[in-house]
DNA sequence: CTAGGATGCGAGTGATCCCTCACGTTCGTC
DNA sequence: GACGAACGTGAGGGATCACTCGCATCCTAG
């Protein structure tokens, strides 16, 4: 949980200090995501939530200081859910990745993102593209976006199998790519792709890419 | 313009008669695509676009039935460029694409995607991802998508370079990865990267991906 | 059992927004 | 210049939404 370095508005008004409480907050949480992913931003009102909920909107507000607070904590639940799944991923190799085929590296990790967007594309799109979020929290995922794109850039620059003249472009590019691939496919409910079959096929690119003769 | 299929909910109440009145509407256009860029579709009022427009609510409301007629308008002009800009790209080839090299077809195609969506990112985003569209509206989006992977997928299984083993598929991700990438990183203002070398990274992509041996 | 804190309630407040309408202003025509 | 139609105005109605507050109910420690 984030909680420990919000400002007050963001804060929850109390600690939870009863089992009830956990699970009404849990609850909320749950009726927030069912909620904007059905409605968006702008038309998931607070009142919905409290309603899917089962609750009141005076009780929605003890937990939450206001409307932003509850998306501020399901970006960052995802957040956190896409990087610990990423890393968990990638193979262990102590002595670097050199040694490993490319598509060993790039496959679980393209796995792991269909994974993890298997469901709730339209949630996606509401608490990443649609909704209004604090300079701060967007500030934390463009530089964990920076990070990721440097350290693959540096891995791949050393490694035998990529040809890419400019390695932080060709980073950029992959990740960027594999990123909306997945969220444009695995979840367009109108021309379905097993998810197995569109990992592969987003991998068979990324590495064609990689590799390609000059 | 496409006011001749539309329903009476989003024709404009009077049609222009002075000289006047079609400055005014195209006013209020220019006005509505700022607007909508800077605040979004929720925030974008009718009131703000009139005040960009240099005019009144009850002037705007003179051409447009209600708000989402301007996006719908805004929407439809956006297509109907891309749509003649891409097939305007397209190289010239009587007897078929076949005897082209691959980067002569897509790269073309590259290029004029990145011209397109050099400005307005922002803008692009609150039209095609943000906003609510009329189902109407987004199944001539739908179809046109459709038309054209359907198009490229019968090109690409007859192109001797072409080694992908499901054309169809491959057409999908080729259009998606181009439009994406273009979105992501042609309208990215923290990192820039100049269009021509962006256009060259993506047809390196696609090409590599299309002729990747295996 | 009971006191007091934790939790839950929901009508109401103020703000915002889309859109209307009754009325002025400008333009083209004779 | 005078008349009618086209065009423009902006205060305000009606609806929606985030959020509050006074109070009821539940839980738990002593």
């Amino acid at each position: 949980m984030a909680s420990t370095a919000l400002g007050p508005h963001l804060r929850p008004r109390k600690e939870p200090r009863q089992r009830r409480a956990h699970e009404t907050r849990a609850r909320i949480l749950d009726a927030a995501r069912a909620v904007f992913e059905e409605h968006g931003y702008a038309h998931g009102t607070t009142n919905r939530i409290a309603e899917a909920a089962g609750l009141s909107v005076g009780s929605l507000y003890q937990y939450f200081p206001n409307k932003d607070a509850i998306l501020v904590e399901l970006v960052d639940v995802h957040i956190e859910a896409g990087t610990t799944a990423v890393l968990a991923a990638l193979p262990a190799a102590p002595d670097g990745w050199d040694a490993l085929p490319l598509a060993a590296i790039v496959g679980p990790v393209v796995g792991a993102m269909v994974a993890l967007h298997a469901d709730g594309r339209g949630l996606h799109r509401v608490l990443f593209e649609e909704a209004p979020r604090p300079p701060e929290q967007l500030a934390r995922l463009r530089a964990l976006e920076r990070d990721l794109t440097t350290m693959l850039g540096a891995r791949l620059a050393s490694h035998p199998e990529v040809t890419a003249p400019d390695p932080d472009l060709a980073a950029r590019l992959t990740i960027d790519a594999i990123e909306s691939l997945v969220h444009r496919i695995a979840t367009d409910a109108t021309a379905p792709v097993a998810d197995d079959v569109l990992a592969a096929e987003i991998t068979r690119l990324v590495v064609a890419y990689l590799t390609a003769p000059g």
